[in-house]
Order: structure tokens, then sequence, then C-alpha cells
DNA sequence: CACTTGACCTGTCCGC
DNA sequence: TGCGGACAGGTCAAGT
């Protein structure tokens, strides 16, 4: 899925796009991926006007003018695409940019009908836009939620340290990722309660930087070396939100458009390629349950 | 508690 | 060309 440069690239797309735009009408078909009763979208949804847009970890926050907010969490395979209706660029062709095809489709999941707010202004006839969610794999979901109680859900409560937030150290992350001391190091490193928003290439990526090997265990990891992790963890999400995310397969940004990460990356899906530091060959093995690229000449501690 | 595995879904790719 | 199995960027619940 979208780790967090892939969301965060997506929240700075929908930030020069959605506020002030009027919610017109949330349409859906599959009850998982939007669980909120009809009801509650009809009046908290409905009719409101879009804020801001926030981001925490991987889940994207949508604030609404009536004290309620959306959250939304891509998991693997989710996009949130939008388009101005009159756009001629989507329904029978599409740019060479983009790597929808046509809106909507076989995995479109919720489509929010827009009002633009220039455009209501003026005439108000034809500023409409549309917002969709598609989710092939249907892991991912959209939540109206009362915005002031999206700090005690249970799982935002667990969330770690955002790692390019100003409050992050060095010791809170050493702390918490301690408490993993019998963790592999990769699996430490994307559990969300250590540090919020890495993910499996993120991951794998930092770890190379770091000369740390992925199945070392924590506890056998210095701190040294857990300080140039975190160091390197936050050059590397930098880095994806400069290049616009990673597309592996799936994911595009907010105007359908692929990420170009992956073009930088060190390792991740480089298994057989030559490593670009030493020249020795990198390879993937699996760590519980996940792919996991490493050069075994770099990573040896 | 900390840690691992399987489940949630659909599509694609690879070997026989 | 068809078919079965492994695999895909993320979390959860349930198991050890």
């Amino acid at each position: 899925m979208p780790e967090l440069p892939e969301v965060e690239t997506i929240r700075l797309g929908l930030s020069e796009l959605l506020p002030k735009q009027k919610v017109l009408a949330a349409t859906y078909d599959w009850p998982k991926s939007f669980p909120n009763e009809p009801k509650t979208v009809e009046r908290f949804l409905v009719g409101s006007t879009i804020e801001s847009i926030d981001r925490r970890a991987k889940v994207l926050i949508i604030h609404l003018s009536t004290g309620y907010s959306l959250l939304i969490h891509l998991k693997m395979t989710g996009q949130l695409v939008y388009v101005e209706s009159e756009d001629k660029r989507f329904g029978a062709g599409h740019p060479n940019d983009s790597l929808i095809a046509s809106l909507p489709n076989s995995t479109t999941r919720v489509i929010f009908e827009l009002e633009r707010w220039s455009d209501a202004k003026s005439s108000g006839a034809n500023g409409r836009a549309k917002l969709f969610f598609n989710d092939l794999r249907k892991f991912g979901w959209v939540k109206l939620i009362p915005t002031v109680e999206i700090d005690q859900l249970e799982f935002m409560k667990k969330l770690g340290p955002e790692p390019l937030g100003d409050f992050v150290t060095e010791q809170m992350f050493i702390d918490r990722i301690r408490r993993r001391a019998n963790s592999y190091v990769k699996i430490a490193l994307i559990n969300q309660e250590v540090i919020a928003g890495v993910g499996n290439i993120y991951a794998d990526e930092s770890l190379w930087a770091s000369g740390i090997k992925p199945t070392k265990r924590v506890k056998n990891v210095s701190e040294k070396r857990l300080k140039l992790l975190l160091g390197n963890v936050k050059e590397v999400l930098k880095l994806g939100i400069e290049k616009g995310g990673s597309t592996d397969k799936n994911y595009v940004n907010s105007k359908g458009q692929k990420g170009s990460y992956l073009e930088f990356a060190k390792v991740f899906r480089r298994e057989g390629l030559a490593c670009s530091a030493c020249g020795d060959i990198i390879i993937k093995i699996r760590v519980n349950g996940r792919g996991t690229h490493y050069c075994p000449t770099c990573q040896k501690r």
C-alpha cells in the first residue's frame, strides 16, 4: 500500500483541490469500504464543506464543516483520484501519465460528488467534480467520525510518532523499538506503534542505508545504529515524498499519476541486481511473511 | 505482554 | 491454453 510518502503525496494534491468544495453526495456499493450508517452520511457528510486535509501515519483525514471528518485508509491497493466532471482527459481517453483508464471502473468503491467553490460562486451550473475511492483488494476503508473523537480511537492512540514531525526524538524511537527486543528489526520498523508510516518499501531502503541486516533481532542492534536508522528513515521518506511516492503496480496520486521513487530505490524489487555500493547481488527473502530485499555484503549488522 | 500466523480480497505471474 | 499455487505495498484477530 501506499506508505507515508504516497499518502502524503495524495494529501498535498488534495489540499490544492478540495478545500471549500461542497459534498453533494456519496455513493458506494461495498459496505465494508464505507461502513457508516446512511443516516450519518446524510446528516454529516452530504451538504458539508471540506475545510482541510490532514494525515496521521498512513491515514488521510478530511475535515468537514459539520464537525465530522472522513478518515481514509488505502491499505494495499487504495487510490483516491480527483476529476473535474467536464475534464475531457477522463472517460473516453486518458493522459499518458495516468494509470487510470476510466472512472468509475470495476475497482471503484466510493464516489464523492462535489460542487466546486469558484464555479459555485459565479455560475453554479457546471462547477462539479468527483473524488473516486478505488480499491481492487477491498482492504481499504472510509469512515465518517466526529473530529473530536479521532484522537480517542484506539489505533490512533497507539500509533508511534510521525518520523517527519518536529517532536520525534532519537530517544522516543529507541525506547519504542527496544520494546520489540526479540523482533526482527525489519518487523519492528514497520510496526506502526514504533514509528508511524513506514511500510515494506521504505523499511527495506532505510535498513540498506543504515547497513543493518533486516533479520537482526532488535536487541542485537547497537544504539548507535538505531540512531543512524532513524536518520535514514527520515531521509528515505523525504526522498519518497519528493519523488511523488512509489508506484509498483497500483499506486497513483490524486491526479491518477504514478510516483517515481522506485527509480531511486537501492534494494526494493532489485533482487538479482548489483548493489550500487559494493557490487554484490541483492537478494530477496521472506521475513515473517513479508518480502524483504537486502545486500548481503553491505547489511551484515 | 511480545511475537507469529492466518485472514481479509482480487489480480497477475510462473511453472507444469 | 489451462490450472494450481505463490505472491502483492497493510492491518487485525487469534494463536503460541
